[in-house]
This record gives structure tokens, sequence and C-alpha cells, in this order.
DNA sequence: TCAAAAGTGTTTCCCTTACACCCATGA
DNA sequence: TCATGGGTGTAAGGGAAACACTTTTGA
């Protein structure tokens, strides 16, 4: 579907891109019983934002979301999903993307295709940390992950937009199968359970969580598992399903 | 937040709008037991489409969708939801917007603004069908009420969009509180239930549905109901809740 | 042998389902 | 008075909540 031609952001005129929409990624991982938020930090600019990119001109929006985290984790089979379009005129603060393109360079003409007013999609994924491997592009300072409650201030409504894709994730994690996304192939039902728990930001009850997620029939118990706790050693467990991928569950 | 300034589709560069971008209104109604969408005829074309606009430089993308649905409904306090951006390449399809655009004057530019690529932003809206008045713009033959199924042959990918719209309103009707926006004012339970059956495609037991409608504590009875049927006359029920209008409902 | 975590069994409770019964009304 | 649709009562069934008990392991 997509022809590669490999069009550049920085071009003033934004040629081989569509214009006015961007695309936000909230890409969440789970490590050590936090949720975590992948955020990039701009050159020379102390300014945060989530992982972003735009549409090429005969790409389908969602292979360049596919594409924009692949290119900040190297992760291939992620589940990924459209929440919400941002869409207010009040999200549009030119000023902030002058300081980001001129760090990077010279200052950018005013009507540098950037400076323009934009509208987000916004997508969520959710990664298996311990694969994940977090890249950098040349006009980052830095890209990694960071717990949620402890994020640096976000340019535009960045914050807004991670708020509203937890929120999203909470929604759908009773009524679809999304949680095991987060972990990596196998884990313990505590596991399971502390990345439930974190998600939705309260406790579950272990005999029902156990019985209620074996209940799905997506589990397979794979082995043993040996620990270094003086208890008994909890079962290993994966998740069997074929339609991993790019999610068109409904 | 929206300055009137009224630009006009029409105009070759697309003036005033943001390029790339559109929205598509799957606009429902309830009447005869059968549930009905909002269809558009472009004039001396044969060509249904789904009602849709544009984005003004300066317009939230949101009142962008509500003058949508307003222009076409005349409607102010509507139910109206984003559901999903469609987006892929393959949906590009300018010979039909030649079409189009000819058949309402001389033929376009090769580069007239809507024969490039179009993102469009699908917006579900619930409207009280004995209130709205379908309104035809300049370019339409006809803006009218069809049967879910029984509608013409719609242009690009606007069936699947009314697909994908019916399917979000079918998982929402279960959590969220929504069908009351698709009949008057006052209603019987009957009535409630017919739209619920409708919706979903199946029949619902009377009095499960009685009291589960009841218990969400947001039905005001009214009065009794005259009816001609040789029966009992049933109650008329009212939806008491502030807020109404643009749902930002969660 | 003990503490801690894991796995499973059991009872209770509540909501939904399914069905029954009564009520009101016009033909 | 009878058929039809509306409203409510009630018993049965299924799943979740709450708690108890057993199992396994290293200290």
């Amino acid at each position: 579907m997509t022809k590669i031609n490999s069009p550049r952001e920085t071009d003033e005129k934004g040629e081989g891109f569509l214009k006015s929409i961007a695309i936000d990624a909230v890409i969440f991982g789970f490590h050590n019983n936090q949720l975590k938020v992948l955020l990039i930090e701009y050159k020379r600019t102390g300014l945060f934002a989530l992982p972003g990119g735009f549409i090429k001109d005969d790409e389908d929006v969602n292979s360049a979301a596919t594409r924009v985290v692949n290119d900040r984790t190297g992760l291939d089979d992620i589940f990924l999903e459209q929440f919400y379009v941002f869409g207010d005129y009040s999200r549009y603060n030119p000023a902030q993307f002058k300081i980001i393109i001129s760090a990077g360079g010279a200052a950018p003409p005013d009507d540098h295709w950037l400076l323009k007013r934009f509208i987000s999609i916004g997508y969520y994924a959710l990664v298996d940390f311990t694969r994940a491997k977090p890249t950098p592009a040349a006009i980052f300072d830095s890209c990694d992950w960071y717990d949620l409650g402890s994020m640096p201030t976000l340019i535009q409504d960045h914050s807004l937009i991670v708020d509203k894709a937890l929120n999203t994730l909470r929604a759908n994690l009773d009524h679809k199968v999304i949680g095991f996304n987060l972990l990596p192939g196998e884990f313990t039902m505590g596991d399971l359970q502390k990345l439930y728990e974190t998600i939705l930001g309260k406790k579950l009850l272990r005999p029902a969580f156990q019985r209620k997620m074996l209940a799905l029939g997506i589990l397979e118990r794979v082995a043993k598992k040996w620990t270094g706790g003086a208890h008994k050693a909890p079962y290993l467990y994966k998740f069997i399903n074929e339609t991993i991928g790019f999610s068109s569950k409904q």
C-alpha cells in the first residue's frame, strides 16, 4: 500500500506529507509495578512531548501510526488503536514549535508548514517493556520511559492526550482482551493482577481475579517458575491468540 | 471560539479551510420502528453520500461537526460523538468528486483542493426524528431519511462508515446512556424497548427491560397516555438529565 | 517449623432470567 | 366479556464477592 519515498519533516513546505494532520502516540509499558509512558525530549529546548509523526501522501493513517511506534520502540507486533482526535483551535501554539525548529538549526520562516495549525489523531499502544528499545530520532535529546505519576510537563495538550488515553485503556480493560500486550510472553497470575491493579488504580481480590482470567480461555499454563521468594512457586502463563499485531477487535 | 467569516467550499483553493481533513456524520433517527440515516444526494449525479463538511481555519473540530449536523437537521441540542478516523489511502477517489463538482458548474482544475486526498473524521449523531427538519444545501438534490436496510449505494467508503457507526452505537448502548436521544421528549417504555430492539437487532424481555431502565434512575414518569389501542394505557416517561447537548460522557 | 505467596474450594449474595399474574381499555 | 398491551410480583439460575483452607518453597 505504502510506496517508500522518504519525504523529510524538516522541509519547509512539508512536501510529501498531508498538511494539518499529525499523529500522537501514547505508548504504554509496564515495569516494576508501574505503568510507564514513552516520552521524547527535543534537543536543546527542555521540551518534552509524546512521540508523534506525520502521514505521507500515499500512506494509510494507521500505517503511519504503526511506523511512528516502530521508530521509537523497534517493535513490530504492537497493539495500537485510535482513541480520539484532538482538534480544538486552542491547541494551536506555533511559538513552541518555533523554539523546537530553531533549536535544530536556523529559525524557520513564518510560513513553515509545521507552524500552521495541526489536528492530532491520538493513538495508544501497549508494548512489552522488556522488548521495547526506546530509540530517539536525530532531533531528540532523549527517548525514555516515565512513570505516569512523575512525568515532566509536556508541550501543547499532550498531558490531556495521556489522560484520555489512560481513561480509554481503563474503559477497554474490562471488555476487550488487551492487558496481555503489556507483559512479556510468559508471566505469572500475580504479574497480570498487578498490571490490572495498576491500570485501574485499585486492589482486586486474588481468587476472583484468577478465576475470571482463566475463564476467558485465552491463557495457557506453561511451566513452573522458580523464584527467590520463600513461598510456593507460581505457574507461568502465556497468552494464546493468533490475532496479535494491529488489532481490529471491536 | 469560532470567528464567523464564512469561507466557501467551492473555492478552488479551499481558502479558509483546513486541507485534507473532512468530517462525515452518520445522523441516526428512529421512526416507525425503523432506524434511519440521513443521506444527501448531489445534484444531477445520482450520487448519494453522508452529510459532511470541512473545518474552518479557526474552528474547533467538534464545533465543525455540530455545525454540519445543525445545517442538515436544524437541531441544536444533539448528541454527537467521534467514533473513528477513516484514513486509508485506498479511499482516495478523485474521479467521483470531479463528477460532483462538474455537475455544479464548470469542470474543476486538476489542482482543485477537493480533488486532493482527504482523511475523514467520522461522527455519529442521535437525533429526535420528530424535531429534525432535513435541509438540503444548494448543491444537493435532496436530504432525506433512509432505512438502514434500504439505503442507496454511497460514494467512497461511506457505507463502511455507516456500518462502523452502527457497531459503535450498539456497543455503547449497553454502557452509556444514549438511546434516549433518538426519541421525542416523552415516550412510553414500549417505544424505548422497540428502539433498543431495533438497534440491537434482537428481541428483549419486557419485564427485565422495564426494570433495568427504571433502575438507571434517569427516567421520570410523567402522565398517563391515552391510546387508540384496546389495552391499558401506558405511562409516559421523560429523560431527566441536565447534561444534554454535546456530550463529553466517557 | 514458620512465614509468605500461590492455588483451589465453598458459601453467600445479588442481579438477571423466565414466567406468572393482575390491570386497564376499546372493540 | 374478551383480546391486547402494560405493569409488577416471584421463583430459579448463574456469576461475583468474601472467606477459608491447603500447598509449596526458602529462610
